[in-house]
DNA sequence: TTGACTCCCATAATTACCCATGATATTCCA
DNA sequence: TGGAATATCATGGGTAATTATGGGAGTCAA
């Protein structure tokens, strides 16, 4: 099982790259495609990613899920309900890697995240995040003192 | 079931490499990684560590809950949980061991326990924690202290 | 030409890998 | 059963490989 984890601070150089961590890279490593997929995300201020072995899996059980429920039209024409993974894969890029293990991001990505010339890389266990590193520190300290808040009330052993 | 018992105090090299206690590497001799997982603690000053299959455990039950019960929103923007599963992964480090059985402690982990040459294991069952020795010494005394005056006053059946 | 992009090479710092040592344990066998 | 041979462990250090980062040369299209 592919899992992205720990947090990576890096430097997007003066050609847009950055370098993917190499812990997340070698994650990836099982895929034929050498790169990632990107979106941005429709919740934080930051950029969702994830290797394809992720997306093909997404798209398979998906499949499976409207085959074995009957609804042919869902499988074949390509309408659900929601419509979120055709969404996703609308506003994906496609981010190949460089010889060093480096991709570009594109600048609705970097917009989006308001990422300029440094990246926080965030593994998130199946997917990871790339924020811009002052904005994620804030979301992080929040996101660790509600989870404390929790701990403390004695809601996890 | 890896299970960790006892307490260890091994020193930090120059290096910042330490020893993990061999009676915890055979606990976790059956995984197919080599290395463990740490946090820091978001209750001690201490560093909390397991086993890689713990972590794969948790990321798997995840995707197949969300991905069975069709919640791809869930899935792929990450918010199936209150945030636990998400904000342990960005905090947590994967530590390798060397040929030796040694790890390196990162310094946003050691800074967090207070950790400089010397370091103490301390077995909790299912995962273990890494503090700074004078630190865990007067912790496990008021812990000690605590259960005693809990005992004798009839507080537990 | 001017960008935008890909491929290739260079480098400093870090990390991984290998071997060595002393101190304890453990085994073996006469 | 006593004691030597053998393992295991924590620790230290040297060296090769990897990583993140920077920059130049070549390619292609507008």
């Amino acid at each position: 099982m592919t899992s992205f984890i720990s947090t990576y601070e890096n430097k997007v150089d003066r050609k847009g790259r950055v370098s993917v961590p190499a812990a997340y890279r070698s994650a990836l490593g099982t895929e034929t495609y050498q790169g990632i997929i990107a979106y941005p995300s429709l919740i934080d201020g930051a950029i969702e990613a994830f290797g394809r072995g992720m997306l093909d899996e997404l798209n398979r059980r998906k499949l499976d899920q409207t085959l074995d429920g009957g609804d042919y039209t869902q499988a074949l024409v390509g309408r659900s309900d929601d419509g979120l993974v055709e969404t996703i894969m609308a506003i994906s890029s496609e981010l190949p890697f460089d010889g060093e293990g480096r991709i570009i991001l594109p600048a609705r990505l970097t917009e989006h995240a308001g990422i300029t010339d440094r990246a926080t890389f965030v593994g998130r266990g199946t997917r990871f995040q790339i924020w811009a590193p002052d904005v994620y520190e804030k979301h992080q300290a929040a996101e660790v003192e509600a989870l404390r808040a929790r701990l403390s009330g004695g809601g996890i052993k």
